[in-house]
DNA sequence: ACCTGAACACCGTTCAAGT
DNA sequence: ACCTGAACACCGTTCAAGT
């Protein structure tokens, strides 16, 4: 066969191939030679498109983070940094829980993946603009992702095993439900996470109070 | 060779070894061969004291849960719940940080280790007891997991790359100086963790007054 | 019971060879 | 430039054989 004239493979069509295999079956199941019979290439040929496998699921990463709205950090968004914040997180959490196999890979930090790294500019230069001082702005883009991928990656429902006998009372006296979680590890997952966020955001805001006292109206958040 | 008198391996020595070789050289540095090499046996030998590697792999991330103290959730231990759960996610976050390459293990749930699950045990105990609702109490144990394993996995600094270069002002107008974030990792990840800590245990004082106005002396929060 | 070597079905990556 | 097969140095796990 060697070199055809057109090519067979683009970044693209590997990066496409590469997510689905990874939302059907988990990173687990990506291997160059898989990725490439799925393709219908042989292993090697990958390594045309990308320097080696962590690139490709980097790609893969990206692609998700890339789907996460940033339209309230716009400047002439009127939402105020709280609201911001609130609806960027659910949105990220969405993106996430689309995709939770790419979360681990996701959760390593921005990295050099472009998607990842606007993201984190866009929440900074937000916070900023809202009238945070700069250090605290950093913070806060940390912590808000701490929460997040925290919450997509390790779903803490998910992590009980759905076996009764596995939790005994002996040992864990208020475990005695334990096993149920798997059942409602959604609904559990999902309360947790709007709980926490907006103790975060509350928490926030009660700091922003005694950081700045000068705060424009645009800025001023509104508790609901 | 075949059946020694005394047996060359233990769960302990094996875990032990796993240990040490994940905090030297991270998860991917633990093959089954190359552990057994270096607890000088050959690799199918480890199958005759865990099931597979993954089994391995738990139990080195259990080690790390059994190290957080627990003791503030005990019942005779006078620390009102938000001091309980401060002095917990600092432990916590220790504890993770003493061996941040087996992090990854640890986030994907308790499932069955024991440690993993003494931990939520006693959180969810002790939140109760304090007045909060079984179902807020559980939600807590997932928000602080979140906030906590993600604060330590997905180590916000370390995520930048310390390459100014990496960054086109052009692409990222705000993350001028985020090259300079590989440096002070450290310092960044650790105000980040604690403005994130202040602030979720703030808004769930806020939530806690609201929830439940009759809360005893002992469960009131008091706010530093 | 607990270890061994051999074997199976895989890996990621390099490289010379082909067009 | 872009694909190939062959090759290298690995994997996790099973299993019969040894004591």
């Amino acid at each position: 066969m060697a070199r055809p004239r057109k090519p067979l493979l683009s970044r693209e069509r590997i990066v496409e191939t590469a997510s689905a295999l990874v939302d059907a079956e988990g990173l687990d199941a990506v291997s160059t030679r898989r990725l490439a019979a799925e393709l219908g290439v042989s292993g090697p040929s990958l390594y045309n498109h990308f320097r080696n496998k962590d690139e490709i699921l980097d790609a893969v990463a990206d692609a998700v983070s890339a789907r996460v709205d940033l339209s309230m950090f716009d400047e002439d968004d009127d939402r105020d940094w709280r609201t911001a914040l609130h609806d960027w997180a659910v949105s990220y959490r969405a993106a996430l829980s689309a995709h939770p196999n790419t979360v681990p890979v996701l959760a390593r930090g921005p990295g050099r993946r472009p998607a990842g790294l606007k993201v984190a500019d866009a929440v900074f230069g937000a916070m900023v603009r809202a009238g945070w001082p700069p250090a605290q702005a950093t913070r806060i883009g940390a912590l808000m992702r701490y929460f997040i991928t925290g919450s997509a990656l390790g779903s803490f429902a998910r992590g009980f095993v759905d076996d009764a006998t596995a939790y005994d009372p002996a040992d864990y006296p208020h475990l005695g439900q334990a096993h149920l979680l798997a059942d409602r590890q959604e609904q559990v997952d999902q309360g947790a996470f709007e709980t926490g966020l907006e103790a975060l955001l509350d928490g926030l805001a009660l700091q922003y109070g005694t950081v700045r006292h000068g705060a424009t109206l645009r800025s001023t958040p509104k508790r609901p």
